[in-house]
Order: structure tokens, then sequence, then C-alpha cells
DNA sequence: CGCTTCATTGATCAATCTCAACTCGCGTGG
DNA sequence: CCACGCGAGTTGAGATTGATCAATGAAGCG
């Protein structure tokens, strides 16, 4: 027993390797920019704070990296850099008066933290690490002179704006009309799609990679811990999904599907 | 009583007469492109398909009306024209298979239809009259080769992009983690402050032009319209708001914003 | 070893839904 | 002019979903 977790942890920080995380660069928005190749070549070498050159412009960039329950980004805080998220998984979230969180989505590797940095200070919500993230932050001004001047640069700037767009609706429709069942099987495949199309898993299904507490599921699909915890044990039952370790098995992918399409 | 009913129907009629939907423009985001000045003095002699020459570009717009329940712009549709909401109120919409719907957000004169729609074809949601609404529509790629090429307006147009987004991330939060009460509150309060901006209601707050149908409540705060029911007439039980005539009235405008923000 | 976070489970409670009946106003067609 | 049907809103009774409270155990960590 001890002996597969501690196997199932030396993968997990296998994963965090430099060497695993270049298979998410291809998807990250600003890989046109050969920016992050030229930097971690660089990494050994002089730690942080580079600058390079992209045709005519220089880009300052720097890395950073996030333990867990890490807030990267403070919602109220102004903020002349723009971070992307390059290993780990983090939330951006909106905090209630009472404490009470709404996850409203989950950044992966490849994600920028906040669209609306690019255009001004305001990031208009918080990020905060699920697991330790290693990001880098771009001067704002700079990324955004050279996404604006570089024409394939800026469609995929958009592509992932309208993207991110989308998401948020569908979030808005699970949220208003769809069971605690329904919401959360849609938020796990939801993200397995997701890290599926960046080439992140092995075969498309069968198994991810699942750093969520059961906090992170409630605050994302607007139910309670405990509630999560009952309708996960349900699904444990009736043979859908395994999680554990920090590790997700689909079981039964098209009955867990069906499930989540419903309605 | 009936002839109150009269005095309301006539004005509301005359809120919709040309005259009246000239406030709206200001905060169109083609107004810059001077395109709906020009095209309402030619209105009277030409009615549609007009052509304008902006500096060195020509645009093609069309002048359309639709009737309250009409649906202006379906979802699985390709679509070539971009659309704005030049006068009345329509609805962005997702509609589930169990013909249960979710409204993502209430469009009001000078909203964009749908923004996706400047960048390919595809709406991502459809969208539907909730009063009669006149609208506008241009084709996509002349439209977006102007937008793209004026630093002011493809600033407006980005600026309002962000707000649609924070709109949706603040609706996430209302699904996720408000009560029924705050819900329609928000949704009320949201409403006055958008019609506010524009110029549109004459004091900020006291009163209010509000077209909106039980249904429409219910689909947009992700409730039942019996239960939205029960919410209004506690409201009005307690002095908050009163609704009739498609109308809304402020009563205690402090204690009902203070019902939207606890939590 | 003791602390904290995380997860599980049962009992009870509250918010919201569902179903059903009824009213009202409006438009339509006989 | 009236009968009718339809969409909209109201109200009550009962069912259901998910929240709250509380107790417990397991795992990770200094």
């Amino acid at each position: 027993m001890s002996a597969r977790k501690a196997k199932a942890k030396a993968e997990r920080v296998s994963n965090q390797s430099p060497g695993q995380s270049q298979l998410y660069c291809p998807a990250c928005p600003v890989y046109e920019l050969n920016v992050c190749q030229a930097a971690r070549q660089a990494e050994g070498a002089a730690a942080r704070a580079k600058s390079l050159k992209i045709h005519q412009s220089v880009i300052h960039q720097s890395i950073h990296t996030a333990p867990a329950r890490r807030i990267i980004c403070r919602e109220e805080d102004l903020h002349d850099a723009f971070p992307i998220v390059c290993g780990g998984w983090a939330a951006s979230v909106v905090l209630l008066s009472d404490s009470s969180r709404q996850i409203l989505s989950v950044l992966l590797p490849g994600d920028m933290v906040s669209t609306a940095l690019l255009f001004g200070p305001r990031p208009h919500c918080s990020v905060e690490a699920i697991t330790e993230v290693r990001y880098r932050t771009f001067k704002r001004t700079e990324l955004k002179e050279i996404v604006f001047t570089h024409p394939d640069l800026f469609d995929r700037f958009s592509k992932t704006c309208l993207e991110e767009k989308g998401r948020a609706d569908q979030l808005i429709v699970d949220l208003g009309r769809r069971t605690a069942e329904e919401r959360i099987a849609r938020l796990i495949l939801n993200l397995a799609e997701r890290l599926g199309k960046r080439g992140t898993m092995q075969a498309e299904p069968a198994e991810m990679d699942f750093p969520l507490r059961q906090h992170h599921i409630a605050d994302a699909t607007g139910l309670t811990p405990v509630h999560v915890s009952k309708v996960l044990s349900e699904f444990r039952r009736e043979g859908l999904i395994k999680i554990s370790d920090r590790s997700l098995v689909f079981l039964d992918l098209a009955g867990f599907r069906r499930l989540a399409h419903m309605r």
C-alpha cells in the first residue's frame, strides 16, 4: 500500500520535472515568441530576470515558483506583470465577504493567468496555486506591443479569449441549470479534455493527473465540500471513476459521459 | 385604473420612438463610425441595405426589426453579419435538451449581439428578442477590418469584451454562491446600473423601464418562475420595489442594495 | 507526537422545485 | 358581442436537493 503510494509520488515528481513540462509549451500562447525555449537553455546559469530580443523588440521576463495554496495574483492589487502558468495547476477565484469562494476557472500549464492583464493593471479576480506552480511573468507593455504587432500571436490571443468566454458561459449554464452530479462530472470531463488537447495525457481518456482537493471541486461547482464527498462516493460506488493519489481513473467513460450530458 | 395603464402604455411607445433611441447611440460600440447618424438621416428615403464610406473603407449595413420572442440569431447557424442592438431588449440564451434555458446576459440598446461574431461565423449562443428589437447588422469582414485599423474603435471593442467577461464572471459567482433573493436583486440592480451609464434613465435610480417577464428573470438567475414570483412578492411586501406596467420603481434603494450585496 | 488538512458518514434542516389550482388580461374567431 | 384559449402571475402543499452540524478517522508534516 505505502509502496504503491511512494511509487505514485515519485511519478508525480517526475511529471513536474523540466523535461516533462516542455510538452506543455506548444500550447502556450507565447510559444511563438520562442521566449521559453531560449530562457530554458539559460536557466541553469542566470536564474531570473532575463531579456530576450524578438525581431526588433526586447521582452523581459522572470520565472517564479509558488507553493500550493499561495496566492499568485490578488484581485485588488495592480499588476504590471503578465503571468503565464508553465507547470502545475492554479485557479482563478473570487472571494466573498463571508469567506465562501467561487472558482471561475482552473488554470493549467500554458494558460494565461488573466487575459485582462494584457490591457490594464487590474486582474479582476485572484489567482491561487492548487499544486506548486511554476510561472513566467512578462512586462505588460512589452508583451502587449509584441502581441499586437504579430498577427499570428494576436490571432492566438484572441482565440484564447473567446475560448475562455465560452468556458465561462458553459459554467453559467452548469451552475444555473444542472444537478450536483452533472456539475462535478462535467468539471472532470472538461479538465480531461483540456489536458488531452495539450498532448499531456498519454491516451485521451483512461487516466489523468488530478491534484484537485474536494474543496476545490466544491468551490468550482458551487457546492459544499461534504456534498462533493457524497457525490464522489456515489460515483465510486457505481464504478464510474476512481480517485486516489492525486490521480483519476475513468472506469466507465461512456457511462460517465452520459451522466454529464444528460438533461 | 385603466386610464393610468393607458398612459403608461403611451409613454412606453414614445420611449421606443426614433427620437428617444438616439440617446443610446453614444454608448454604441460603432458610434465613432458615424454610421448610425448618417444612416438615420437616410432612413426615410431608402429603407435598408446602405453602404457608407468611412475614411477609406466602405461598410454595408442593414436595419432589422424583430418582434418580442423572435430569435435573432441561432446558436447552430453560421452568420456573416454582425448585429448590434439599437432599440429594445434582447437576451443571449442557451437552450438545453430538456427545453430548460439559461440566459447568459441581457442585451440592451448599444450592445453587440455576440463579440465572437467579429472573429468567426459561430455565435456560440442564441439571441432572442425580449421586447420588439431594432438592430443593425454589419458585414463581419468589413467591420473587422475597420475595428482593427481604428485604434480608438479597437480600444472600445476590447474594453467591451473585458466588461462582458467581467459580467459573466459575476454571474458565475451569483449562481454558485448566492441565494435566490440576492440573485434577483443583483440582476435588477445590474440592469439599472447599465441603463444609467447609457444616459437612458432620468435620475440614476428611482424608476426604470422593466420589460422582463418573470420567466426571463427565472432563466437569468437559474431559478423557477414560481419561485421568482414568490421572491418578488416578498420584495413587494417589504416595500423594496414595485413592478407594474413593464416598469420598476425602487421604493427603498438602500435596503435593496443591502440585500443584494450581503454575504 | 501533536497539529492541521482532508475526507467520510449520519442526522437534521432549509431552500428551492414540482405540481396543481386559480385569476387576470388579451387577442381571436365565431 | 361573447366564448375561448393562451400566456403571465399568484398561491399553497408536499417532495427533493443540497446545506449545515457534528463526530470520526486517516494522512502529512514539523
